[in-house]
DNA sequence: TATGAATGAGGTTTCATTCAT
DNA sequence: CATGAATGAAACCTCATTCAT
């Protein structure tokens, strides 16, 4: 076991000194070199762990994307399916704290790593809502489900980031979570009684 | 005279070569080597107009900004004001149609570019939107326009880059505008008299 | 004895594995870890059992040698010394039949191996060669023995080799064999009594 | 012009220090930072005129096989062709001369280089010899001219190449080239008169 | 004795930039 | 002004070898 153990913090220190001077200096300051060196350990071992340095960039992608959706997740236990609009809220919410989760890295790697494919986050998101209004047909204003579906992730994913970027401070604030849950909420869902406004 | 015609015919080279080379192969296979060659001029000659590789991409994003303005602008001159809804959906329509100019070049530039500020398109576009609000104030719905702005202009921007990158199909579709404008137009704005939903 | 059964099948192992990657990707692309990884054993095992990398070819350059040597002894059993055209016939194809011990092997043993000095089968039988025509000088037509040994072997053995090469079904042809016998022959004896022709 | 006799400079100096390298080091320790070193030359040079460390070394191969056929060729303008037996000398003496040039580098490209394909030099000779042969086919001894020439090239050029290797001072003697022609005249040619050997 | 994680010198190659012509 | 040869720091990566376990 304590191979395994050697292993596991070598890997971990790789993984921290990337994120570290990704945050730092940007993704393409990030070299092999400087990465070994910030984790203490030769450059022969990052190699050891990992093919190349694109492979050292999708692991750290990879773990940060996994703690997003574990806070997603953990919001998610929690949540009234029969409430639609809490259950929006509770959505966006979860959303936005998962965008708490080391903003800084967040960032950098959205911006700067040449995309692969469609975010594992938003796909699975995506998923999960296009179910949630199929089940519950009758009260959805939405006209294309499949384009709604769509829609509403990228707008709730794409504002928190924005704010991740531009504003930081809206991500602590009441009144963004207010704002995105009116839009999401009047965009999907039939007002409540007749008439009055959600 | 002949001389600045020159001029501008290197400097437009260059940054036609450096689209093209971005495109293609992404920006950092771009080299300033490379960009001369496919411009045909020499290595000397880019550095002759410009400092920097940096100065390069800065000038070929600018560029396409401007070209994405020119293509909004143009669509404002025909809005009316007065209609909120169909103003909503005027600006949405406008935002989708300067997403097509040169699509392929807008998304290596978004995605590859180290970040050097908030966009330029963006923020024309939220104070535009804040003041039309502003005006109407009691025809909107929106609790916070500093946030309301933020958000519209995000979502509806973000909106268009998912789709350029996920699906171009949607690009060209007509649901696509309609839900857009939908989301658009139910968070911003209050339902017309009489409980008939938008 | 049972350690040293497991230190032979290592050592076996760590050569096996070795000829197959030099076989496969050429002696560069056998480095001592790909060779121990294929010989399933651990690295710190195969400096266990050679002190460098040169160690471990040098040891089946000499596995190889030893085996080629063996073939030809056992040709050598056979022949009769008494009649030279088909004793020089039959060493002919005891060198062509060494050449038969994994080609593959041997081709890129000899091309890709910096050279470390006179290769131990030419040596052993040039000497075997001078020796025999020394003892029937009278019939011999080489007129500087020393070089004519050299000579004989050097191109057989060239002869043989670039076959390998070059046009491996030579190997197998009974022309081949008759014109190097042929060559041999003429070269290095006197024509049998009455004017006829070897 | 000033540039093009710079660059020329440029790659003779990278040449001639890879063929010194070569000679003195073996071809493995010729890296390309000590080649450019050597060459007094930056690292980049090297790369702006070869694609790559193997291009570096085949050009040099290349520069040193057309040196040879060069030797070759001012021998065969004064050669006899219709004395065959006084052909065959001259041809083995001009393939002996050009074991002279640069004997160190020949040896060390020969054996150190993987190997491309079937050696310039040889095919060239090759193909001269078969069809000298073929247009004297009533005065050769040999059965299969196709087989027999290439055992003839095979057998001069290995003798030589051996001779650089393993006794040098073997490309001065006259023996070796007396030798080396009796082979070939007795391999390839009816003898003269009646039963005398030549 | 066996293991395999760790080492780090050194390999090949790229690229932004300079400057003599 | 234009050219393009030259530069060299620095990137990524390999590999023979060591040594704690």
């Amino acid at each position: 076991m304590p191979e395994q153990a050697r292993s596991r913090e070598t890997v971990e220190a790789i993984l921290g000194a990337t994120a570290k001077l990704c945050v730092r200096d940007g993704v393409e300051k990030a070299s092999t070199n400087r990465i070994a060196e910030a984790a203490g350990v030769s450059i022969g071992s990052l190699y050891q762990y990992f093919p190349s340095k694109e492979a050292v960039l999708a692991a750290l992608l990879e773990r940060h994307e996994n703690r997003m959706l574990r806070v997603i997740s953990s919001h998610l236990v929690d949540l009234d399916v029969e409430d639609l609009p809490r259950l929006a809220r509770g959505l966006v919410a979860a959303v936005l704290d998962a965008h708490r989760v080391e903003p800084g890295l967040h960032r950098v790697l959205l911006e700067q790593l040449p995309t692969t494919g469609p975010r594992v986050v938003d796909r699975a998101i995506e998923d999960l809502i296009k179910n949630a209004l199929l089940r519950r047909r009758s009260d959805v204003l939405i006209r294309d489900l499949e384009v709604g579906a769509f829609l509403l992730v990228a707008s709730v994913e794409a504002a928190c980031h924005q704010a991740v970027h531009d504003r930081p401070e809206l991500l602590e604030s009441d009144a963004f979570l207010d704002e995105l849950t009116d839009m999401v909420v009047r965009y999907a869902l039939k007002p409540k009684r007749r008439g009055r406004a959600v």
